[in-house]
RNA sequence: GGAGGAAUACCCAAGCCUGGCUGAAGGGAUCGGUCUUGAAAACCGACAGGGGAGUCAAAUCCCGCGGGGGUUCGAAUCCCUCUUCCUCCUCCA
């Protein structure tokens, strides 16, 4: 959510940046309005609260003189009543106010570049060698399949699409990969892990900004009202919700493994096949809480963190700046890191970097204070993949096959899967 | 799932039955001071925060006792409802 004030002060700015995201604003012009009929509702009403502050003093001592309190008490009734009318105008009106901040998305960086489209999103480095193969090299779900890693077909029969068995190595490469970026980023990184709820309430979602707005993309439990979490940026930022951190505390930073799920409502025909686009996978995620002055050099820090499990897996890699019509909602300013699909001959999104500023810390109320006595202050919440885990499966698959339909396993991996040097039939 | 109990400021805790000088007692912790070579103890002092309206900044005002609603001239206190926690029973990895 953007800060109230800043709007009110600075609106033509606030809206030609936001413009630049194309994003409809239609209802953001009913700002203005709304906001001023708000205040002028709060200043009539708190002023007839007072009044009736003062009188119910007033009644209360000559009530203890044995007075006759009537006359007060009738004419408070009255004000007793407009209160109640103002009040309800008031809610409404603030209703309505918080209907459109909430599905207002954040204000781009001035270093985002301006775009139209993810064809205007700017690389900023690429790394590694891709592979070349002298031979046809198979997409990833076909060495999954051929090698027993991966099975789709069962994983349809038994639940439906998108879905999938890992079994034998495959299971194990996955777990392996877990345990390595886990590691990775708490023992060099400086993280702390943290394991989280999957299933998360409707203030939760809202906090990090997936609602109102973008219901239909998550699952839900209709029981329980709870949804299953699309990713862990959203129990873990919430962890803080509602909390005000000592400034000694900051910058917080937490590595959370844990499946994900999505619903992925509006792709249907992309990806159908492999590991690329599933309702259900698992990442490691990385969330940092820090102070507003240090979060964009946290945030060259993070994906530093992020390239870090690329460079080691000696996957190749670029890195994409995102452009203002490809931040997503919440976003300030966002880097994806994507990693070579030979078989597709492109890179492919395996993790998303960003900075919402204040963005998600004002809807969740995550504060901080400088010192002891200081006034309580937004931190500014980051996260990053690091990386998606499935995606890093296809990857590995695709990258370090070998003529005789054999993979190699990435040699830091290899502690991880018994010492293995290679995944054979 | 069944039966009870609880939620008050950084922590503990009184107030709730019997609504109004409670804009919340008391204690602990913390901070400052006296004493001391230094510390402890003792004593003295400070200690409700957060949000909102307002203003150049203030002053001032409103909200606030887990959340939301209601009754009342007036609610920490009465009523309804939700959430969370605790105890017992039941079930369970």
């Amino acid at each position: 959510m953007l800060d109230i004030k800043k709007v009110r002060n600075n609106f033509d700015k606030v809206k030609e940046k936001l413009s630049k995201r194309g994003e409809n604003l239609a209802d953001f012009d009913k700002f203005g309005g709304l906001d001023e009929k708000r205040r002028e509702l709060i200043a009539k009403v708190e002023q007839l609260k007072a009044e009736r502050n003062e009188a119910s003093q007033k009644v209360a001592e000559m009530k203890r003189n044995k007075e006759n309190a009537d006359d007060v008490i009738v004419r408070m009734r009255e004000v007793g009543d407009e209160i109640k009318v103002l009040d309800e105008e008031l809610n409404k009106i603030e209703e309505d106010l918080n209907y459109i901040m909430m599905r207002i998305p954040n204000i781009p960086h001035e270093s985002v570049p301006v775009g139209d489209s993810e064809d205007d999103n700017v690389e900023v480095r690429t790394w590694g060698q891709k592979p070349e193969f002298n031979f046809e090299a198979k997409p990833h779900w076909e060495i999954g399949t051929d090698l027993n890693l991966l099975d789709f077909e069962r994983a349809a029969k038994v639940t439906g699409s998108r879905f999938v068995f890992y079994r034998g190595l495959g299971a194990r490469l996955e777990r392996a990969l877990i345990n390595f970026m886990l590691d990775l980023h708490i023992e060099e990184h400086g993280y702390e892990e943290i394991l989280p709820p999957y299933l998360v309430n409707r203030t939760s979602l809202t906090g990090t900004g997936q609602l109102p707005k973008f219901e239909e993309d998550a699952f839900l439990v209709n029981e329980e009202d709870y949804f299953l979490i699309p990713t862990s940026e959203v129990p873990v930022t919430n962890f803080y919700r509602e909390e005000i951190l000592n400034g000694e505390q900051l910058p917080a930073a937490f590595a959370a493994y844990s499946t994900n799920f999505r619903s992925e409502a509006g792709s249907a025909g992309r990806d159908t096949r492999g590991l690329i686009r599933q309702h259900q996978f698992n990442k490691v995620e990385l969330v940092r809480f820090v102070k507003p002055e240090d979060s964009y050099d946290e945030l060259e820090k993070l994906t530093g963190h992020a390239e870090k499990v690329l460079q080691l897996l000696k996957l190749p890699y670029r890195v994409l700046k995102m452009c203002t019509a490809d931040l997503g909602f919440t976003a300030a300013k966002k880097y994806d890191l994507e990693v070579w699909i030979p078989t597709q001959e492109m890179y492919r999104e395996i993790s998303s970097c960003s900075n919402f500023e204040d963005f998600q810390a004002r809807r969740a109320q995550i504060r901080f204070r400088r010192e002891a006595n200081g006034k309580p202050e937004y931190v500014h919440t980051l996260n990053g993949s690091g990386l998606a885990i499935g995606r890093t499966v296809a990857a590995i698959l695709e990258n370090y096959q070998q003529e005789d339909g054999s993979v190699v396993i990435p040699e830091v991996l290899r502690p991880y899967m018994g010492g293995k040097e290679r995944i054979t039939l």
